[in-house]
DNA sequence: GTCTATAGGTTGATAGAC
DNA sequence: GTCTATCAACCTATAGAC
């Protein structure tokens, strides 16, 4: 599978077709060099165009980031909720949250790098919009957490940090993955889920059915301290914590 | 705490005084903006220099870049060695590394993004030096892991794999921790100690002492299929898998 | 919509006075 | 060792022909 073909599913529907040589080649230049290292230049050569033809579609190469990064959070968001509102018990939605989320991170690599690492880059109102975003991802996997708590699935020392870790975890495969690597995007699906349910599984193993207080986040969604909104587009890099 | 103290605290030990005066102001820029977002006039400013300044001390900012990358992988490299040749059982070894790599990563969280983020940007001899160091460190993990499975101790699906979440969990501490945050390093630290025994402990607990095989690798180091080296210094990002 | 040409500004790094 | 001044290269974005 080419690079490009790799890159370009999550495309299919960006029209004109110019439009979307230029989305494909810019995930590919700012995942590998970065978006600050990317000229406007290589985007457009990449796409098979001048130089110039990039701002007939976007108007700034920042806007090309703003795409790529909404649609990138906006696909991990339905993810996560779909796992979160699908059917089993708590170990079982929270395996299918990680295996999903992981097997996007690897199979998309190259997105999900720009996604995860070049928020920084993102203009203030841009990247706080995408940070909205990013919270609703967490809220997902902490709901699932807090109602394996709930119902004594889970044992976990806390919530919001055990949260985070999972969360980390997944976010981290877009770093190291490596597609000429041992492990395939569902090997490493799999390998994640595992190792979580691991992590939160409570000591006697799951149980099967009991008395349990009403599913649901029961005030255990702490708000979340996050790091003051940007006064310039690089001044910050974390959203979490 | 001012963020140069948090940030200076690794580099005493440069002389003269605005070599390193330059170092803590290229470890803010870098982690704050990025490395190619970065001006060497950006940084000669934040060390109260003129642009021209610099290049007195390093020969280019890709030097600077290297300085720090280095400093940073053989502080994490010895950290990691110290608790895998520590006292104590398999557990102890392993909630100690991860303790330590977790809060260096939380208390020195600018350090630690140029460490871990910005190595796409060395140059392809550079690179190479630093991949050596971080093989190191995997191999360093996954010794105490390999140690523990066979010792009984732990009980996990596969010793490649685990050792790569347990790394990857602590090095995505410098992408999220915000020191204006909930929790310390020490918390955090702790935290993350916790949740990688709970992912790796055995069934029944860890076993107290019973005939096991001579502690060691025991061939049990697979041999890490990395990407090719690169050919320019900015044609890729990851190094494991 | 795409091109060539280029404006207007910034960058990494150097020259030479002190 | 540090400064001021500057160069040559490169960048994002625009103008105007087709």
């Amino acid at each position: 599978m080419s690079a490009e073909a790799a890159t370009g599913e999550a495309w299919e529907d960006i029209t004109p077709d110019a439009a979307r040589r230029l989305v494909v080649a810019a995930v590919q230049a700012f995942a590998e060099r970065g978006y600050h290292a990317t000229t406007t230049r290589d985007i457009a050569g990449r796409a098979g165009m001048s130089p110039a033809a990039l701002y007939i579609h976007y108007k700034t190469k920042e806007e090309l980031l703003y795409q790529i990064s909404r649609v990138g959070h906006q696909r991990s968001l339905d993810m996560l909720r779909e796992a979160r509102d699908g059917g089993g018990s708590a170990a079982d939605r929270l395996a299918a949250a990680v295996r999903a989320f992981v097997r996007w991170h690897a199979e998309h690599h190259t997105t999900g790098r720009v996604v995860q690492y070049e928020l920084g880059a993102l203009a203030p109102d841009h990247y706080g919009e995408i940070v909205a975003l990013r919270r609703q991802s967490e809220d997902a996997i902490r709901a699932i957490v807090a109602e394996g708590v709930a119902a004594g699935e889970f044992d976990v020392p806390e919530v919001p940090g055990t949260t985070l870790a999972v969360l980390s975890l997944c976010i981290d495969v877009a770093r190291w993955f490596n597609p000429a690597g041992r492990r395939t995007p569902d090997e490493v699906g799999a390998l994640y889920a595992d190792l979580v349910l691991r992590m939160v599984r409570a000591e006697g193993g799951p149980v099967a059915d009991r008395d349990r207080p009403e599913a649901g986040d029961g005030g255990l969604q702490a708000v979340q301290d996050l790091p003051d909104p940007p006064e310039t587009a690089d001044r910050r890099r974390s959203d979490q914590q």
